[in-house]
DNA sequence: CCCGTTTCTTAACTTAAGTGAACGGGGTAT
DNA sequence: ATACCCCGTTCACTTAAGTTAAGAAACGGG
């Protein structure tokens, strides 16, 4: 398991033994079963997930309506804005499979980066990743339909749509349930 | 206009007048005139762009046709994606009014960060908050119908709507433009 | 000032997504 | 085994966005 966390972090910077023991010693791996809800609406963690092994989900509540927004698997980090900002988050973090986090806190970030300057490059490095990433997403995302949106997830996460359930997956591309199961039956009548 | 990119920065880090010569000496700041491209698809810039005065956007071309999925205007920052990630531009960077640019280079900006190492605080900083504000606007678009998004525009940036055209707007919607207009109609009739 | 272009709006028609309801399979609890 | 619930699908109907086309208004260059 701690394999996965190394190869990770070797992306961005490589580490002595001494940095890896550190990492260590903070106690970061946790189980998480399917299901739990990690924060909600209104808390405040400090907390952030790398993802070892699993799937977790983010989703606002509204009008008693689940919206999914984004789905974290493996390698993924998912740092929740709260932390960034310091106000009570807007959504909620729920464990979609049995799983296995990374999990960090702020204090602790502050602890190491100190220690080890080397994380606070990775830390930037990462940031302006996740930015640019981000962007391109949002930027697909912006300019097509619902269709394609479900045709360029099944090239670029297939297993996704294997994972998940569909009524996250159809909210996940902005739709409703039916009309992903729609769509679905759409697509596959065209290819007869 | 330098003490704007001033009051910008103080929001990060406070500078020392060293600091604050060292940044005037580089010669940063640019007019530029409205329709001109700053970027075009497949380029490689190195620059990033912080806009004092004016309004500058990101837009694709597919099928021929443009779809913008970002407007910066005063004290935004652009960091064009190919300036990360070193591939060659997806998109173009066009100027919708005339306006007055701080434009900066990926070169330049490490020689300053090695010198003074605040700037590299600043950037990071800057790149944390920028990814926490890009979530959310992805978050809210993904949560909302385009009458919603043009709802939620108007209270946001209401400014946007009065100078850039509405075929842009609408793209940077996710609608076409005859959507937009019949969308404005619908609410109108609403309110009366 | 005029002409051509671009931009915005309106309309009629097509297509796709939202809505409400019903059905059936799979799983769980009683 | 039965009853129940959750989920995915399907259907009929409503609503909104895409498409095509046309015309009016605003803009810019010569």
């Amino acid at each position: 398991m701690k394999n996965i966390l190394f190869d990770f972090i070797s992306k961005y910077v490589s580490l002595t033994e001494d940095e890896k023991n550190a990492l260590l010693s903070l106690d970061l791996f946790h189980s998480v079963k399917k299901g739990t809800l990690l924060l909600k609406e209104g808390q405040n963690t400090k907390e952030s997930y790398f993802v070892l092994k699993g799937c977790i989900r983010t989703y606002y509540l509204i009008d008693g309506e689940e919206k999914t927004t984004a789905f974290y698997t493996e390698m993924d980090v998912l740092t929740p804005q709260c932390v960034i900002n310091k106000a009570p988050s807007e959504y909620f973090i729920s464990c979609v499979e049995d799983s296995i986090l990374s999990i960090s806190n702020a204090d602790m970030e502050i602890e190491i980066n100190s220690k080890f300057p080397k994380f606070d490059i990775m830390c930037r490095k990462l940031s302006e990743q996740l930015l640019a990433k981000q962007q391109l997403d949002f930027d697909e995302f912006k300019t097509s339909s619902p269709e394609q949106r479900y045709l360029n997830l099944l090239q670029k996460r297939p297993d996704l749509v294997q994972r998940v359930p569909q009524h996250q997956l159809a909210s996940f591309l902005g739709i409703k349930p039916q009309s992903l199961s729609r769509l679905r039956a759409r697509i596959s009548e065209k290819k007869n």
